[in-house]
DNA sequence: ATTAACCCGTACGCCACTGTACTAGTTGCC
DNA sequence: GGCAACTAGTACAGTGGCGTACGGGTTAAT
């Protein structure tokens, strides 16, 4: 039931008029901004960040869950559209960490959307928005894990876990100011690696030359 | 300014009388439960799971600030006792282990305390709190760090934030039941040694014997 | 040009929570 | 026993968000 798979025309189902689609657009871009800032913007921020009525607001997204719904979904396709142009080929290591850096810059702009939408929309339709994107690093992981340039003795559902929990955490750090944004995708990786790769192993020099930390 | 450390009996300062001690451990008590189960939980439910009356509660706390802070502060208290009761001597490594151990149970319990406290209290007054305990890993891993049991090429704060996201997204994990609460320390342990130990070193058999995950 | 879609603003009802005031009853304490 | 502390319950004011109803103006589309 609901909406399962309406994009932005939330209420009116067709005849919609330009004029209205350019509504829904800047609503939506509003929406994503300030849920970025505050996971707990009221509609009303929402509505004069995008220039518009509150009630027109209302007119397009039937509830304000609807609009959180909106803005994930808007969010994890921009997400979806990086991450196709992000090389997953190749040596496994090398792979993993150009997918980091690329999901890093992601996670550091819209985690506050993600915070939103867990608190507002249930926790089954989350998990079906962000699918697609999680399978991306966990078929990579498979791969690694096949070639042997990834350790097999931990669950992928932890090593996925583990990606996930560190790009957040760098994320936050980076928002308090205790890292450097430039440098947290370096960090991440370097402990990635080092944790995923075979004990014993020797710790390949990971992508762009040998760096410093 | 407001209350810098006055522990329990926030409003009355003398002659307090047995009563109203009970009341307030009761509400206390409350606090941390409800808390832990829901950290929007509102002062109504609090009063009500202490069976005391709402404004009884307000007597003794003068805003649910008031009541989140001493929550928290309560909570603190408790994981630094457990923590004291840890063995954080002997080889970095283990020492790790067993702290690792004894962090996750009360991360696990508490960690929605942690995040009512985050919404609702200055950042700073939680950093503040949460000091003790932060500098106890702190120390552990400058130690392993001198001895060479722990790498060097990564920042000491990041390795702090490192320990912590994990522990903390092992907790969520487990929560969702993706992983079973027995394993989760394990886990942890596992690749936060292989993140943190020098590379190109051989990873010593942690802990108890040679396990399999 | 005319029609229908769209937008705006204001206003209203609803609800949940916070914090306070007041009264009356109960209970620890000397 | 008697005072003071404590409690309960109710009631009220304030705040702030959500969702809806209307009436009048504006603009895209055929």
């Amino acid at each position: 039931m609901a909406t399962p798979s309406d994009g932005a025309r939330t209420v009116t189902a067709r005849a919609q008029r330009a004029d209205a689609r350019r509504s829904v657009e800047a609503i939506l871009g509003a929406a994503v901004a300030c849920l970025a800032r505050d996971p707990e913007a009221s509609v009303v921020e929402v509505a004069a960040a995008a220039g518009v009525g509150r009630v027109t607001l209302y007119s397009h997204f039937k509830t304000r869950a609807d609009l959180v719904d909106a803005a994930l979904v808007r969010t994890v396709e921009r997400a979806d559209q990086i991450l196709d142009g992000t090389d997953t080929t190749g040596d496994p290591v090398e792979a993993l960490t150009r997918l980091v850096a690329s999901s890093w810059q992601i996670v550091d702009q819209f985690r506050n959307i993600l915070l939103a939408a867990t608190r507002e929309l249930p926790a089954e339709r989350i998990r079906s928005v962000h699918d697609r994107i999680l399978r991306r690093i966990q078929t990579l992981i498979e791969r690694g894990q096949r070639t042997g340039a990834l350790r097999t003795d931990l669950p992928k559902r932890w090593m996925l876990t583990t990606v996930f929990s560190l790009i957040h955490a760098a994320a936050e750090d980076a928002a308090a100011g205790r890292v450097k944004v430039d440098q947290a995708s370096g960090l991440i990786t370097a402990t990635l690696v080092a944790a995923f790769t075979p004990p014993g192993a020797m710790v390949p020099a990971v992508a762009s030359g040998g760096q410093r930390l």
